[in-house]
DNA sequence: TAAAATACGATTATTTTAATCGTATATTTA
DNA sequence: TAAATATACGATTAAAATAATCGTATTTTA
């Protein structure tokens, strides 16, 4: 299986809806009511972006995040460095001796990491533009995102 | 997290330790002292590969494994799928509202989905011929190997 | 015909991921 | 300036996915 957590998907569509709407803070507890996420869950994860710089955290009665940067500027790579998610499709890739007990046995790692690589590299070469430039062609639900 | 589960790694290995001894089968007893992988598990993906097409299995006393076709004609994603892994990089690009609650709050399925496209061709576009190919380059520790 | 191999359903253990809980702290605005 | 509304975050629990194991049946060949 290779695929993205739960947590990165979450992340993914909130800061896809804070780049619809990126002239107002918009609250952890709205962003969890409007997009169905489990709001403790969300919340912990709008914190991580807050540390990594790619969104603002505003205290206060009428605070919320906005996003820190533009969108073009926001690499899925980030965003999985952030949120502290491993995407090395195996772990001895790394390299550590440690990371595997049949490490001396198995030679899969020089071509895995070459695989890896590309994979990175895409990765990295997708931003949250992406997730909004053909924002109209999806199907979407205009009533519950409220745009 | 994105990334190979252990049954893909451990398949990774041992088509290419059946990749550099063609001629010959090998038991999944011996695949598995060889590879450092636990026997019964080993032993149930190889029946998988074999459901596949991907390796050939010869009962009797001096049986075993060994490949079904061409390094160059196996594919990577042939193995995921003989594996019954999802490579999909989140549940709802495939269309199907059931596939998750949020189906209709969310609107990240339309990139997700490109992205994943070019996941897949490189997955598909990767053979175990390149698990062989530069097989030499890698630390490899000859005497385990038994070639 | 016995040894050595594959076949496979079922179960258990482990690990990872996801969700929740409780409490502390910061900011704004009425 | 105090109350309301936020964020911050460690700790715990729940759920799901992955990995490993067990037991038994079947097949082939030397």
């Amino acid at each position: 299986m290779i695929r993205f957590s739960k947590k990165i998907e979450y992340a993914l569509g909130t800061l896809q809806f804070l780049g619809l709407h990126q002239n107002t803070p918009i609250s952890a507890r709205e962003l969890s009511i409007k997009l169905k996420i489990p709001y403790e869950f969300l919340s912990k994860t709008l914190q991580q972006l807050a540390r990594s710089g790619i969104v603002i955290a505003n205290y206060g009665i009428k605070g919320g995040y906005h996003l820190a940067k533009k969108p073009s500027e926001i690499h899925f790579s980030d965003i999985i460095d952030a949120l502290d998610e491993n995407a090395s499709v195996v772990d001895c890739v790394d390299g550590l001796e440690a990371s595997c007990e049949r490490y001396n046995y198995c030679n899969i790692k020089n071509p895995l990491l070459e695989l890896q690589s590309k994979i990175f590299e895409l990765i990295r070469s997708t931003t949250l533009e992406d997730l909004l430039k053909d924002f109209k062609s999806t199907k979407f639900d205009v009533a519950n995102l409220d745009c």
